[in-house]
DNA sequence: CGATTTCTGCAAACCGCTTGCAAATCCTGC
DNA sequence: GCAGGATTTGCAAGCGGTTTGCAGAAATCG
């Protein structure tokens, strides 16, 4: 029987925290560090790629080119405050009857998706207030 | 006053003819050497920058980290196709109400929104019966 | 305890994008 | 035409984040 994989457990121990919301591997790198579960860059990178196939996380790139980590539970969209740049998650704003309009207007066959809204976060939006 | 810009240019041209959709810089760089207006490299990617900046093309980045860059027209939606890896233009499917309804739900501004869908298109949807 | 299997760390490679600098190019005013 | 001035272009090097190869460490099973 394998090993235990010690990291990816201390990753989704953090993740299910919610202190944080869009994990960058910096993040995790960094957090796993003050959590006691230090650990070198590479295998925290690979312990989020198998976390992402094995479906336990979504990972998904933003403009910046850094991709982040999340909890792969029930699907929400996100926005991206061009004030704080922070990626807060929002519901899901496309609903079966869309996808389904769009693909009998279009001839497609839509697996997924995913929407990123660029805007204001709550909390910027009323400091401009 | 300044020289013209002929890369910037030649590239609007391209892109105009649509013959593809959404160009890398890769892609802009092979075809403007196929159409008679070889090119650097950076000069390439100085030249889609500078488009974007101004507004006249738009700049996306997909899960494969390259980036894209397409004429700024009507804005449409895509969707990335999982077997032939070629992204389709869709009509966009977000309307203003939905906007609202998500800054009204959640006390966000969205500014602009970006969707791409997973799936396939219609060539290999075909393909697959 | 030993074999087997997997995880981990380290360092180096990679990839696509970016940038600094000097030379080439074009427009304008004379 | 031609000097002056503003930019673009090419070249080569740099950069950030990610990815990989390899050897050593750790955990489970028998």
């Amino acid at each position: 029987m394998p090993r235990k994989p010690l990291i990816s457990a201390a990753m989704l121990d953090l993740m299910a925290r919610r202190e944080h919301h869009a994990w960058t591997l910096e993040d995790l790198h960094a957090a796993l560090a003050e959590h006691g579960a230090a650990a070198n860059f590479s295998t925290v990178f690979r312990a989020a790629e198998k976390l992402a196939a094995d479906g336990l996380v979504f990972k998904l790139l933003l403009e910046d080119g850094r991709a982040r980590f999340e909890l792969a539970e029930a699907h929400h969209d996100h926005l991206h405050c061009t004030e704080c740049d922070e990626l807060v998650p929002v519901p899901c704003v496309i609903g079966g009857g869309q996808a389904s309009a769009l693909e009998a207007e279009t001839g497609v066959a839509i697996q997924t998706h995913q929407v990123i809204f660029e805007g204001l976060c709550p909390a910027c939006l009323g400091a401009r207030r």
